[in-house]
DNA sequence: CAAAATCTGGAAGGGGTCTTCCGTTTCACC
DNA sequence: GGTGAAACGGAAGACCCCTTCCAGATTTTG
């Protein structure tokens, strides 16, 4: 329907890609939580502008880190198409706890559901059936112990976030050894038994609401 | 100097517990950052009584949690004295993690430094040396890998921490099988290198910091 | 029991963020 | 170019939090 959609004026679409931009840097900087008027600051335009664009954070957030999460899933698609799966597997860990160290907003947006908005959870979905696969191959492939879950992957994300959070270099370097202590943690060498997961609904659930102050 | 410190009056004094008490309470089940209205609140008394009282938020988290952070060192001290030093290490490290879960309040204290409040660090210091003599001895023992810092204390608790901190029964769960990852980890058995620990001073000079929104 | 010292609660003030409104400016089309 | 629609920016309003002040209530003391 209404298929005589105005082309948009082209200052309007240069201040969305400015804010954007903006958006882009400052989240990945200080997280997503930043003020909205510090946003609209670094684009050079006023808040009324921002707030016209994106009217709720969330559709700042989703249209900025979009592109992202489906990078995200793509990378679990290679991992998971890698010839050495356990290798695959170390490689695909480490990149995930390593993504709030480059970017603090979508370490935080990696760590919340945000059930409204569908292409952040479509690419989110995809990401974890492929890391699913590849945990299976893992498991068949001899490296990854059997108990492993693929439902461990937020558990991780939440750990080493929580380490990254004050976001200096040495909390970087220091969740760089948690990486280390987890991945041995994960090889098949270990016997031992673990505390059985949570149930994974109530464990999703719980990310829903896990954006306080 | 001034010995002549006059006996409080009877109603500011039960004023003073009352604030205490709803205090412990609120910040164990929401953490520290609580408005301090609410805390007022279910002391039942007004603002400007806790404010009287207790002037900066630091004063009333130092007088909440003096006791827990020296019960937190006694216990660190029970654990280095333990005849059997890994079990030990690894009940304490189950007695760290689960302090955000039955106090969430406590479990941002303890990762957070506070420079001002000697009260909190000199005893949040003699856990640490305490947990210095149980790793020297759990290795000594050989249930402990060689190259564990003491120094990856923090790091496990902020890890935990991490999780823990949505507050969801789930989540708890979840934080219990991220220590059974930790502590086979942390097992003599694991022979691989890991990456080096960032030097202490900046670690802890990051924790000095580490409250943001 | 009354005076003095102490303590109390609410209201006002100041800082911060987000949302909404509106007069003005800028662009696209003819 | 001129004109109408679209977009702009800043100010105003609402909300939340913390701090400070003060008139009134309460306890202690002689």
């Amino acid at each position: 329907m209404t298929p005589g959609a105005r082309r948009p004026r082209a200052d309007a679409a240069r201040n969305h890609q400015r804010l954007l931009d903006a958006a882009a840097e400052v989240f990945g900087e200080a997280g997503i939580d930043v003020p909205m008027s510090e946003v609209a600051r670094r684009a050079g335009v006023g808040i009324a502008t921002l707030a016209r664009n994106f009217p709720a954070r969330e559709d700042l957030v989703a249209a900025v880190f979009g592109a992202a999460m489906t990078a995200y899933a793509d990378t679990a698609a290679a991992a998971a198409a890698d010839p050495d799966p356990w290798r695959a597997f170390c490689g695909f860990i480490e990149y995930v706890c390593r993504i709030p160290q480059r970017d603090r907003g979508f370490g935080q947006v990696l760590t919340t559901m945000f059930p409204g908005v569908e292409a952040l959870e479509s690419q989110r979905q995809r990401g974890l059936r492929e890391f699913i696969r590849l945990v299976n191959r893992a498991k068949k492939a001899g490296g990854l112990r059997p108990d492993f879950s693929p439902h461990d992957l937020p558990l991780i994300m939440l750990a080493t976030g929580g380490v990254t959070r004050a976001g200096t270099p040495a909390l970087a370097t220091a969740a760089d050894r948690l990486i280390g202590y987890l991945l041995q943690a994960c090889a098949a060498g270990n016997t031992a038994p673990l505390p059985g997961p949570p149930p994974p609904r109530e464990l999703y659930r719980a990310l829903e609401s896990s954006r306080p102050a």
